[in-house]
RNA sequence: GUGGCCGUAGCUCAGCCUGGUAGAGCUCCAGAUUGUGGAUCUGGCUGUCGCGGGUUCAAAUCCCGUCGGUCACCCCA
């Protein structure tokens, strides 16, 4: 309540989610779902708000100035979880061996960050992760890329409008321990080629040669880069084998190498053809973080896609579906005499899990009309004297304009609302 | 956190430069149309002109601040 926070607007980041969105964010959820159910995986998730070291631990404290973090009445540190793995590997820890290997879990967590917002990164968004622990062979790496091709591909999306760019920062390591950089400087050699699409180049020199690597070594660098390859990245070719024809969403390069710390083998970024928007989806191998969250040591690999960056491509593209009540009839009172009988029957055809909706209070015939379109029903069902009479109504296609006398009883109409068999 | 641009009806915006206390289109509601819809026509409702302060006889309009939005940087999901 302090500066001027209008309430009646949600907070910055937060989005307010009216019926024509929450469709897109179902229609999106439901694809992400199906393809995950389909590839094996079964769905969990942890809480929203997890303590502050959870992420601290890991990724030293200069994150807490991305988190939304505060004390809770209980003197807590806590935080909006603004990623799902360590969750994750908190939850698969002591639990593993409840479990056969390898687990394959997805979930859907809205996850959380204290910034600015822009254009397709907000404080909160839904994000689709899918985890594979257990497995140490890259096929869980071809299996994982896969399932994320798989899923843009059920929206719709053709390797016109994505690329996924496969990397290897365990190839990237061998590299550089050959030319003596290792630990931490082997971390400042990876940020500043995560860097390299986005920073003149002389900047990316600058910051390597700061590593202590030669300007020869940092042309080596800048070759592989740039398209060259790594002498010894046999995983990575091995990912690249597996994927099979599904390579063709794929190329390999070597510019991507992920920010956060715990990767450790194949990492991997989809970006949208044009370039216009940011990564689409990003996951990799982290091989070490279960050991370090839960003490447990099992092989681990993920990604993450989120829906905000999804939905504007898919808006982009036009395949996001019409937003429709899902409303199967309209019931037309004609004759207000009629309502109770009229509302019998509505009620007997909700019974049947028909979808039905009507006016509550007496409306001209043509407003009714209206309403019915206007909702997106398929069919109208007039409700009037001279139907009534002989223990009919009137069904009426609103698509095709087509009308049928039919007899009044809910299961009859069943028959043709639901199963469409004729109109 | 830093910088550029923006903030007028539910929505998209005009008006601002050259101060004289608000407009259009769409949406919504009603009627034309007392048993047939998505069209058309007519009428109607809606604004503390983001908020606060300043200049002025007078501020949507000029100035300052602030909040919000947006783009870029930073950083990354």
């Amino acid at each position: 309540m302090t500066f001027g926070t209008n309430p009646m607007n949600p907070l910055p980041g937060f989005r307010d989610f009216y019926p024509e969105t929450l469709a897109v964010r179902r229609h999106i959820f439901d694809k992400w779902r199906d393809v995950a159910r389909r590839y094996g995986f079964r769905e969990y998730d942890g809480p929203p708000l997890e303590p502050l070291e959870l992420y601290t631990q890991k990724s030293g404290d200069e994150i807490v100035g991305q988190l939304f973090n505060f004390v809770d009445k209980g003197e807590r540190a806590v935080a909006l979880r603004p990623e799902m793995t360590p969750t994750l590997a908190r939850m698969v820890g002591p639990h593993h061996r409840d479990y056969k290997k390898p687990i394959k879990w997805f979930a859907i967590p809205q996850l959380f960050r204290y910034e600015k917002q822009q254009r397709g990164r907000l404080r909160e968004h839904f994000q689709f992760n899918a985890d594979i622990i257990g497995e140490t062979d890259v096929s869980a790496d071809a299996e994982l890329i896969a399932l994320a091709i798989d899923t843009l591909r059920s929206f719709g999306l053709t390797k016109d409008d994505f690329v996924v760019r496969v990397s290897d920062r365990l190839a990237w390591q061998r590299h550089l321990a050959a030319t003596g950089i290792t630990g931490e400087q082997q971390y400042a050699a990876f940020q500043a080629i995560d860097k390299l699409e986005r920073e003149p180049e002389d900047k990316t020199r600058e910051k390597l040669a700061a590593i202590g690597l030669s300007p020869s070594q940092i042309g080596e660098i800048l070759d592989i880069a740039r398209g060259g390859t790594v002498a010894v990245a046999p995983e990575l070719d091995l990912v690249c084998l597996k994927l099979g024809s599904l390579f063709e969403y794929c190329q390999v390069d070597f510019k991507i190498v992920r920010g956060l710390a715990y990767y450790t083998g194949i990492v991997w970024e989809i970006h949208d053809r044009k370039g216009e928007l940011r990564a689409i989806a990003g996951g990799g191998r982290y091989d070490n973080l279960l050991k370090q969250v839960s003490g447990v040591d099992l092989p681990a690999l993920g990604f993450g896609m989120g829906d905000v960056v999804l939905g504007e491509l898919l808006k982009d593209r036009g395949l996001l579906p019409k937003a429709d009540w899902g409303l199967d009839c309209y019931v037309v009172i004609a004759d207000e005499g009629l309502r109770a009988e009229a509302l019998k029957l509505i009620h007997q055809l909700r019974d049947e899990g028909i979808a039905v909706d009507y006016a509550f209070t007496e409306t001209k015939v043509g407003k009714q009309f209206q309403a019915a379109s206007a909702c997106g029903a398929r069919y109208a069902l007039v409700i009037g004297p001279d139907e009534w009479k002989s223990g009919e109504v009137k069904l009426k296609n609103l698509a095709t304009g087509e009308e049928r006398r039919l007899p009044a009883g809910a299961m009859e109409l069943k028959g043709y609302i639901v199963e469409r068999a004729i109109l």
